[in-house]
DNA sequence: CAGCCTATTCTAAACGTTTCGAAGGTGTCA
DNA sequence: TGACACCTTCGAAACGTTTAGAATAGGCTG
């Protein structure tokens, strides 16, 4: 700038006038200037600019994990609103890793990041404690944390749930099992609410031995359906709680020589692309990911911008449970022993 | 850092001193500026820190499309081990736009970041120009730009699915119908030539109205796979050059009212976890995403840290064929014209 | 023509670090 | 005791911007 300065013969500060249209300009000046910039290529630095401004026009955005087909969705399109404002995104993902989660909220900080834009691993206190610290705009977004209130756009777990739940027991499933995700996680506590409401519901008895922790993991997953369905009395249907869960759920039930829906039903949290394509064709609950993803940028832009209101926003959208073919009436499960 | 030497009663040049290490200084002053640290709570402002060093510690993390599982996993990698040296990432992903391509690794350099690793959208003169301009060092992934060479990491993609067509042609199939991406990445061009010199090998005449371009997107993919199928003299297999679009021939395999693999055979570029376990079992070729990914994230870090030597290197890696069940001998194709 | 106002331009401080070279203190040796 | 070296600490400049306020020039008014 310095340079274009002296080129231009004027001074940093009418350099800086015609760049950032801040002060009124002579034309001639201006156009002698814009001049200058072009012969020389001048770029101006952001890194100083953001010295001076106090301001990196970059938002911090961490997933739980960002191999999860849900949240790269959600984080593609957070991306492109926020390009489109003029923001950078600084991505971080933690493998569902509290400790690491740890280290990687510091490192954007560090960065000196404008907002975050969170869908934490679990609900860890110093997390938070670094969450409050910062005081910096956030949106938690699909995950929400105990005494953190911010703007959030969260799905209606509990009620997605509940009507999936309730579909299965509607095909006359009385043993429905159960894959949780980790109970550190509001999604985690959220869905399995969901799922004893609906057999409260039906006025069926809770069995702790049909809910298996699979912590959102194909591999744990896999193991816990594994368990599930050697046990004595065996499930006829199993619920995922969430796309990764799922695939582990389907091979366990392939390993062990089942198939699905002939001898168990499935049905799952998340929607894919190819779920109607590729067999058994699942049953499951859709997110409305674009929407989160959109509605979490423009949370943080009005934020970053001031024009939210100061009390937090709490948006809540609802899935949509689309009904395919790995479900079915349990009359039809012929090994089943519900 | 004012405040802290103030509270310590020292110079800031001692403060500095401490915290980088950087010089020796007394036991004393050293305990004195640690405790005022704590209590003040300081934390350094890595912006003007990078004013002055001229590094920023992050690097820009270019690729196509965030929403492809391929190029996730390869992120997830490459995220990871550069968090663990230290490096944050900053991303951007241009739904395969040109356009959109060059604005964000405009904002990537804008931000100052101290590298670049790249998945480019098209062999765009522009982007070129600005990479040349740029001036950082750069590692290309997945894809190579003509012209410009620095480090890279690519796979065999000629080799891959040259192999691929042999094991359909081993198969009796004749006409394979090909879904090519964008002839305007290097992997578009080197997948549809390894087909190419599979079919010469084969001593099969080369006939264009077999290949149809997908443009690696699902939506273009089905177009294509449409009009193949409903063209004269329909293709007993077909392959699809990348994960998503196979999504989309095999939606218009069914919805034209066809099965694979009894009325057609299909392989696919790109593996997916979930392969083995939903119908029908995709014959695919997987990349090692894990190790591209680690290659990748290495070579910038030797780059950023000197350790490189001047020539730019050049990694290929070799992809491998998970033969499963979506491809069958073409005499158990019944209604196939081949 | 002095005085004043306006429009434009400039000077200089500030943002929070790092680092070079200087300064001060202590110890050793002739 | 003076010369010298070494070790620790400090002052101040520099990185590249932005911006408040001062300065300058020109035009207008009384």
């Amino acid at each position: 700038m310095l340079d274009v300065a002296k080129a231009a013969n004027v001074s940093v500060a009418t350099v800086s006038a015609v760049i950032n249209g801040s002060a009124p300009v002579s034309p001639e000046l201006r156009s002698r200037i814009e001049e200058a910039i072009q012969v020389i290529g001048y770029k101006r630095n952001a890194i100083a600019r953001s010295l001076k401004l106090g301001t990196t026009r970059t938002v911090g955005l961490m997933v739980a994990d960002i191999t999860n087909p849900f949240f790269t969705d959600v984080v593609a399109v957070i991306q492109d609103v926020l390009h489109r404002a003029g923001y950078a995104v600084m991505l971080c993902c933690n493998d569902e890793d509290v400790e690491m989660q740890d280290e990687q909220i510091e490192l954007l900080i560090d960065r000196s990041v404008d907002g975050l834009i969170i869908a934490p691993a679990g609900d860890d206190e110093t997390l938070k404690r670094i969450i409050a610290g910062a005081n910096l705009p956030t949106v938690l977004i699909d995950r929400l944390l105990d005494g953190i209130d911010t703007d959030a756009v969260v799905l209606d777990n509990r009620r997605a749930v509940h009507d999936a739940t309730l579909y299965m027991l509607g095909l006359g499933h009385r043993r429905i099992g159960y894959i949780s995700g980790s109970l550190e996680t509001s999604t985690g506590r959220e869905r399995l609410a969901g799922y004893k409401a609906a057999l409260e519901a039906a006025k069926l008895p809770h069995e702790d031995d049909l809910v298996r922790i699979g912590n959102f993991r194909e591999k744990d997953a896999y193991k816990a359906t594994m368990q599930l369905l050697t046990s004595t009395e065996r499930p006829s249907a199993i619920f995922s709680a969430n796309n990764l869960m799922v695939i582990g759920v389907m091979k366990a039930i392939r390993d062990i020589g089942l198939k699905c829906p002939e001898d168990v039903s499935v049905a799952s949290f998340d929607d894919f692309p190819w779920a109607d394509v590729f067999q058994p064709h699942l049953t499951t609950i859709a997110q409305p990911v674009q929407a989160i993803g959109e509605q979490a940028a423009q949370l943080i832009l009005d934020r970053l911008s001031g024009k939210s209101p100061a009390a937090p926003r709490r948006l809540v959208l609802q899935g949509r449970l689309m009904i395919r073919e790995s479900c079915r009436p349990v009359s039809l499960t012929p090994r089943a022993i519900a």
